[in-house]
DNA sequence: ACCTGAACACCGTTCAAGT
DNA sequence: ACCTGAACACCGTTCAAGT
C-alpha cells in the first residue's frame, strides 16, 4: 500500500506476476528465482523477504496460473446458461485448448515437484476455500449435469474421474505431440463428447 | 565388449542404468548428470564421452524406463489371449497402476522438457521401428479391439485418443492426488471400463 | 514477510591435457 | 562415442550488514 519503501510498494505481486511472464517467455525449466528478482530490478535474494524458499514463490505463481485458467472455464460455462450438458462438454473443450495453447502451464501445474501439499479435496470444503479453483469448477459442471440428468447411472464421483480424466489425459497427449492424428483433436474431440454426452451411457 | 578401457568396459550402458535408479531414489529434480556420474564412480564429465548432452542421457533413460512401461503393458495384454475388449481394459488399469506406483515416471516420461524430438506417429511407421515402445503396444490393442467390434462406430484415430486419454488422465490425476475420491480408485475405473466396455457406446 | 552483497554448495558445459 | 581436472556461468540458499 504505501509506495515509500525501499524499492517497490508491493514486490510480492510483481514477483509473482514477472514469473508468469518468464514461465511464458522461457518456459518452465527457466524459471529461476534469480531471473524473477532481476526482472523486478531487485537482489537475488530480495523474494526470501517475502517467500520462504523458491517452493513458496512457485506455489504463488501457480495460484495465478489457475485462477487464470479458471476464467477460461467459466467463460465457456457462462456461454451456455441453463444447459448443464453442452456446458460440461463446452468446458471440456476451453480445458484442452488452453493446455495445448499454453502447454509450459502443464508443466507448471501437474508436473512441477513444487508440490502443493493439499490434496483437492473439494467436495468436502467450505465454499470460500475452493471458489475460484479450476477443479472446483469442474465439480460444479459436474454436479449440475448430474442432477440435471436422472438417468445417469454414475455417481457423481465416477463421472468426475471419467470426465475430468479424459479431458485432462486428451489435453497432455495432444500439448506435448504424444499422439499423431489424421483430422484435427478438436474434430475428434467434438465427436466423441457428442456421442457419449460426455459421460459413458449405457 | 572390451573390458580392458580406462575404467569400464560398458560405462554407457552403467549411466543409464545408475540414472533410473537415481530417478526411484531421489525423483526426476534429483537426477543430475554429476550425481550419475558420481555413481558410476567416473569424473563428472566422462558422460560426455558418451551422450552429446544432459538431455541425450535423459533421453537413453527415457527408452530405458518406455521398455520397463512396455513390458507392463503387454504382460497385461498376454493374460488375455483371444479377448481383445479384456485385453484393452487390463491393458488401461495396468497403464494406471504402473504410473500410480511409479510417479517419478510420469514426470520423466511426460513432462520433462527434454523432449523427444519425434512426434510419435506409429501409424504410419515400420514395424521394427515401433515395436517395444508402449504406445505403439496400446496402439495394437486398439485396432485389435476394433477388428473384434464389427458395430464399432468410431474409427482407431478415435478410440485411440479416447481410449488413451481417458486411461492417460486418470493415470496422472490419480498419482498426483489431484483428485480426492470416496472410493478406491480401481473399483471405480473398473467399473467405467465393465460399462463402457473401455469405449463409447452409442 | 525490508533490501543488499558476499559466500557456499550445487549444477551443466567447455577445454586443454593425460592413459 | 576414452577419461580427468580446472574453469566458467548459472542456480538456490544463508548470513551479516545496511536503508
Amino acid at each position: 500500500m504505501s509506495d515509500n519503501n525501499y524499492h517497490h510498494g508491493d514486490l510480492k505481486a510483481e514477483l509473482i506476476r514477472e514469473g508468469l511472464l518468464l514461465l511464458d517467455k522461457e518456459g518452465y525449466d527457466g524459471l529461476s528465482l534469480r531471473k524473477v528478482a532481476k526482472a523486478c530490478g531487485v537482489s537475488q535474494t530480495a523474494p526470501y523477504r517475502h517467500f520462504k524458499d523458491k517452493n513458496e514463490l512457485v506455489e504463488a505463481i501457480k495460484a495465478e496460473a489457475l485462477s487464470n485458467f479458471n476464467k477460461h472455464l467459466e467463460q465457456a460455462v457462462d456461454a451456455y446458461p441453463d444447459d448443464p450438458e453442452k456446458q460440461l462438454s463446452e468446458m471440456g473443450i476451453a480445458y484442452i485448448k488452453f493446455f495445448v495453447e499454453n502447454p509450459e502451464y502443464l508443466r507448471l501445474l501437474f508436473l512441477s515437484n513444487y508440490q502443493n501439499k493439499s490434496c483437492a479435496d473439494f467436495t468436502n470444503q467450505p465454499e470460500h476455500l475452493t471458489s475460484g479453483h479450476p477443479f472446483k469448477t469442474y465439480l460444479n459442471a459436474v454436479e449440475r449435469y448430474y442432477k440435471s440428468d436422472t438417468n445417469q447411472p454414475l455417481e457423481p464421483d465416477e463421472i468426475m474421474l471419467y470426465s475430468w480424466g479424459l479431458v485432462h489425459g486428451i489435453a497432455i497427449l495432444v500439448a506435448n505431440n504424444e499422439v499423431k492424428l489424421q483430422k484435427d483433436y478438436l474434430t475428434i474431440v467434438r465427436k466423441l463428447f457428442e456421442m457419449g454426452n460426455n459421460t459413458i451411457q449405457s
